[in-house]
DNA sequence: GCTTGGCACTCGGTGCGTAGGAGTGCCAGC
DNA sequence: GCTGGCACTCCTACGCACCGAGTGCCAAGC
């Protein structure tokens, strides 16, 4: 067991080396905080907290650097999450408030964590598996080529063409539009498929080849885009990462570029629903981001959340300004969604 | 007028210089080129080439590099584009033909382009304003709640929701839908706001006040969504920039990110609207982008470019090469968007 | 028993001088 | 106009000594 001092010696020594980027030293660390005691006794404590596995030294005689074992510690139990100042969150709000839709909203986010944080945000768009139908639409462009357009209670919209088989007529189509409306709207996604399976048979012959191949469309989309979606902003502040980034930044980049996302929707994923989750180091599965930390919440417009977002950036961070701002703008989110 | 000779030890220099990222001495020179003369004519050479400023030494005894003067001669005179080969070309097609939908081309794009020649990659969505209406839907979602919902020829979606000053009745809002889209559908974006000027007039007065909202948003739909917006990918191939990075990939990185992509437009914008245009280095307006080259290419679905795209590079790129992916990959993408 | 000051030791970073090498410019000869 | 020779420049690498920050350990003190 640590005793008290020790973990403030610890919390010293992340906070110091979060601030200046170079190992911190037993002299140092008692110049700059009022600890009470000698840095030799300081040293020993370091000694123990290095026997721990919390700190480390980059080569002997050198000073500590904290391990992604200390800043799980520190994380834990040493810090609080820091909360905005009010002129912070008012700007929060103001920038969020002026959205127009929900790529807007999506987009502001990200910027906005990019910002707060000066690192790099990710925020994931609300998942269509948890939405609700809110309408169905379908146009005719052309004598046998209709539209189909999805509305999400979340604000999403998607669309999609489709060829029918045969020209579809205007009082057909009305009545396609109106039965699917009156089966799904407000029921989740994943209930749809139950509820559309009989249509087809109430429609004339002629007109039952089309009817399959717009359900069959719209089952398709609700499918492909249950897929999630994300948005990355504030990549620039990678190369704040460190002075030896060029070696740090690449895995990250490609990481966070790679085809489909997998690797930061597995991230995003790993958070817990509720509470904010940090990921440390070589607690991301990804080798290219084991020199990163990630600081994931969940978000949504009621009590259950729809997706997530959250931050990367280097295990050296700043994690109770961090966790402040990604909580702080998550709930703001939530807001913005509730209302629209 | 520099010699048939002489251009050649500068097309000579821009490869090697381009190949090793080293400067390039007049022995190593003949050693690799059969250029049929001594190091020490090659070295008069240089000397000439280096008084008109298409080459320079980083320090006194050192090999040339080309300067961005030299690099516009090089593309201008000495290099031609390199056409893909024909495997190239086929997993081009095969890539972009199974896009779905119009994010989905864009996205594919993009990542072909920064894969293919290794750079950042920036594709422009194609411009609402050369762009016509295909459909304009509305749905009621709510008793006063409207949704509109607009539709390109290019397979663009937007959509708006509108809060009715006071309910409106069904029958009205399909007599709405019926006239907004017989005067709009297959018009320009431009040509709207006149066509659609005297609608609120023929409708009952109580009708009166929701058709205007409906129009005004209409209208700033089209105006909000005629600025243009881009799609980037790639720029894990910042870090393949050059040893001294650090430094060059901050602005790049900025200039890629900023707020509005303002920069990245206007550099699009600059590229002619039919042939490639390359900017080398000074020659990019933006000064974040003085060490960087941009090669950009209309592109359209039929033979007029509706967008552009390009990609952004170290000056000391592969000309031929990133020009012939460049303008195989839009020729291409104009293909599909015509297609569809 | 914990804390403290003292002390020897380690090791990375810096500055300097030297040697090596690549490359140049110039010149005289062909 | 091309070529080989030659002196010169200047960057880079290397070795070396020095300095300083930091450590670990120990014996003395509270």
């Amino acid at each position: 067991m640590l005793s008290e001092r020790r973990l403030e010696v610890l919390r010293a020594i992340v906070q110091d080396y979060v601030g200046t980027e170079e190992p911190v030293g037993s002299k140092a660390l008692t110049e700059r905080h009022k600890l009470g005691v000698s840095p030799a006794t300081v040293r020993n404590d370091m000694a123990v907290l290095e026997d721990e596995g919390f700190i480390a030294q980059p080569h002997t005689s050198a000073g500590r650097i904290p391990t992604d074992k200390g800043y799980r510690l520190f994380v834990d139990r040493l810090a609080g999450v820091k909360p905005l100042s009010a002129p912070e969150r008012r700007a929060i709000q103001n920038f969020l408030d002026s959205a127009v839709d929900l790529d807007d909203v999506v987009g502001r986010t990200v910027r906005l964590l990019a910002q707060l944080t000066r690192q790099v945000a990710v925020v994931q768009y609300p998942s269509l598996t948890r939405s609700t139908v809110r309408h169905v639409e379908l146009l005719s462009l052309a004598p046998a080529r209709l539209m189909l357009v999805l509305i999400t209670d979340t604000g999403r919209v998607e669309q999609r063409m489709i060829d029918c088989p045969v020209p579809f007529g205007d009082t057909s189509l009305a009545d396609l539009r109106a039965r699917l409306n009156a089966r799904v709207v407000g029921r989740r996604f994943s209930d749809v498929p139950l509820l559309v399976q009989e249509l087809p048979e109430s429609f004339d012959l002629e007109d039952r080849g089309t009817v399959s191949t717009v359900l069959a469309t719209l089952l398709e989309t609700l499918v492909e885009e249950t897929e999630e979606r994300l948005m990355i902003g504030g990549t620039a502040n990678l190369t704040r990462f460190g002075h030896d980034f060029p070696l740090t930044i690449r895995p990250v980049l490609e990481a966070l570029e790679e085809e489909e996302q997998v690797v930061l929707l597995r991230l995003l994923g790993e958070a817990e629903d509720s509470g904010m989750t940090v990921r440390i180091g070589h607690e991301n599965a990804h080798e290219g981001l084991n020199s990163t930390s990630v600081v994931a919440v969940g978000y949504g417009s009621g009590d259950e959340a729809v997706a997530k977002l959250g931050v990367v950036g280097p295990t050296r961070m700043d994690y109770p300004g961090t966790m402040g701002a990604v909580r702080a703008v998550a709930r703001y989110v939530g807001q913005i969604l509730a209302e629209s």
